[in-house]
DNA sequence: ATTCCCAGGTCAGTTTCTGACATTTTTTCT
DNA sequence: AGAAAAAATGTCAGAAACTGACCTGGGAAT
């Protein structure tokens, strides 16, 4: 197990038993076995450790666009399809995501490093779409269908009766059925 | 001049002058003429003076909403017309905007902090629509409507040549002309 | 005038984060 | 295998961000 590995384990451990301010990544690093400094190497700052640094979802949601290029088909609807097509990667590991979302949702420093996470998200979606399209287009559609995901995200971990594909999609539709023609 | 508002004024000098990392707070408070403890009673953190907390925006348009109800109309249409309605604020000082945007752009802290306000933008005008409107609807159309207003605000700050409020529409109309009806 | 209040000062301490350099471990090359 | 190169981790010193506890002076209220 490589150290990085031990150190999110400890962080996640941690920050469960006494919460995220109240753990020190002195406190990390000696559970993990490692030094305060080989923290700060792995990750650039305490709150660093609980995210992916590699945009893995923004990869495979651009791979999804760039797979099933179409142009009948509008970008946000294939947008969404792409969060849709990732969307089964969540449902084995609610316990986990619940659980790391009730960590994030505790403390401001993390919200704001999750939201940061999004633009970049933002940014692979808008990429992958301005292949085919507008490159305002791209963008705005990226924008929009990050928005659907999140959304739909939260009422998936809000309650567990629907899939999250489901509530993907019932906000797409929710948006088909009430923003569309006219004003 | 209240402490707060000199260390504000301060806080801009510096990082206009040395940059946002290369400047400590112990530089702010001291060209403040107080002391450092004082800063941090007055921010919560060194990024915090850099922010209004009291989300002027947001109440700004919510009220705009709640004044201007129409069942008739799309909610996302509605809050565009907030947006636009307090655009004209922005355009008598485009200037500090642009400097205050140029430091923001260079820090992912700031970055990170700009979107955190973003997310209470979205509160409020998500709780001024759901007056009218369901409120799954209202957050949608407030999330998108922020997204727009990012969108036009980006567009404004790179090239003066159209006035925010034009770029707004402009990027509603996108919507309207690429989103809207069928896949 | 006396009390009270509160913004700000003082100080000591913790925690986060970085740079510089030494040491160990792993990989690669022959 | 064994030397050389490279990558990972340790050590240490220190700056900067932030907090808690307590003190102080001057203005507002009664």
């Amino acid at each position: 197990m490589k150290s990085k590995e031990k150190l999110q384990a400890a962080a996640a451990q941690l920050f469960m038993e006494k919460g995220y301010v109240n753990t020190t990544v002195q406190e990390i690093a000696n559970l993990a076995g490692v030094t305060e400094r080989t923290f700060f190497r792995q990750f650039k700052d305490k709150s660093d450790v609980l995210f992916d640094t590699n945009n893995d979802m923004g990869q495979r949601v651009a791979a999804f666009i760039t797979d099933h290029v179409d142009v009948e088909k509008k970008p946000l609807k294939l947008a969404v399809e792409g969060f849709v097509s990732i969307s089964e990667f969540f449902e084995g590991s609610r316990e986990r995501v619940l659980a790391r979302n009730q960590i994030i949702q505790s403390n401001p420093d993390l919200q704001e490093r999750e939201l940061l996470k999004g633009q970049v998200l933002i940014a692979s979606v808008t990429n992958s779409l301005s292949a085919q399209y507008d490159s305002d287009l791209s963008e705005l559609a990226a924008r929009f269908a990050v928005e659907i995901f999140h959304m739909a995200f939260m009422k998936w971990m809000k309650s567990a009766e629907k899939s999250l594909a489901e509530q993907l999609l019932a906000v797409y539709e929710l948006y088909e059925n009430s923003f569309c023609c006219g004003d």
